[in-house]
DNA sequence: TGGCTATTTCGGTTATTTGCTAAATACCGA
DNA sequence: TCGGTATTTAGCAAATAACCGAAATAGCCA
């Protein structure tokens, strides 16, 4: 979950993981969108893959990058539970807090 | 927004939210449950400041730090919308993959 | 095999982040 | 004003992150 979160602190990434929302995309093709060299998006794919938000798949000479997001879902929604954000209906509901008494 | 990201890339600094949950706490009180030295904690502090995450209260010596959970929700809710996952009552419901045939 | 394309690994540079101690600032109360 | 408590700023070291060009790897096809 740490993992998943230092992932989505970088802007590049996010916009990597935007672009795999339509589908699945080769290296190639997302390399096409940035102006990085290609071992830099290299490096980010793999920060992506850690994290497990990115699923890799070789066909052929070419890899293919799929969203995971379930991951990412699970992150977000862990995050929103844990500081007690809406979110529908997975809320946390039953917390009972000392207040810090001054 | 990149700057909301960039803050809860650090489990302290998450830690801090949730513990400002509760209410507001003051810089003490919160270093109270770390084992890091005030001034690196002062440091997570203004990280969370500057990506609004929390606003600052001087109430004589003391500072007090409340959460902002708009900000969060908004950065949380932004990033859920610019990829499709639910968020309101549901789940992702449009989205069909191209799946690249293994 | 040799050449072509796609992608990653290697080696290095620079910038950012995280942490520390010591010192400065801010406020309060005697 | 002095002393004490609360917090931040300054200065620094070490670790991590982001980027690059060059070279290596992997698969494909003639």
């Amino acid at each position: 979950m740490n993992r998943v979160f230092k992932a989505l602190a970088d802007p590049s990434r996010r916009r990597i993981l935007q672009l795999l929302r339509e589908g699945p995309l080769s290296a190639g093709d997302i390399a096409r969108h940035f102006d990085l060299a290609k071992p830099t998006l290299s490096g980010h794919f793999a920060v992506l893959r850690e994290a497990d938000l990115v699923d890799q798949e070789r066909q052929g000479t070419t890899i293919y990058y799929r969203l995971n997001l379930s991951v990412l879902e699970e992150a977000l929604s862990g995050l929103m539970d844990s500081l007690g954000i809406g979110q529908g209906d997975g809320a946390v509901r039953d917390i009972q807090l000392a207040k810090p008494g001054k």
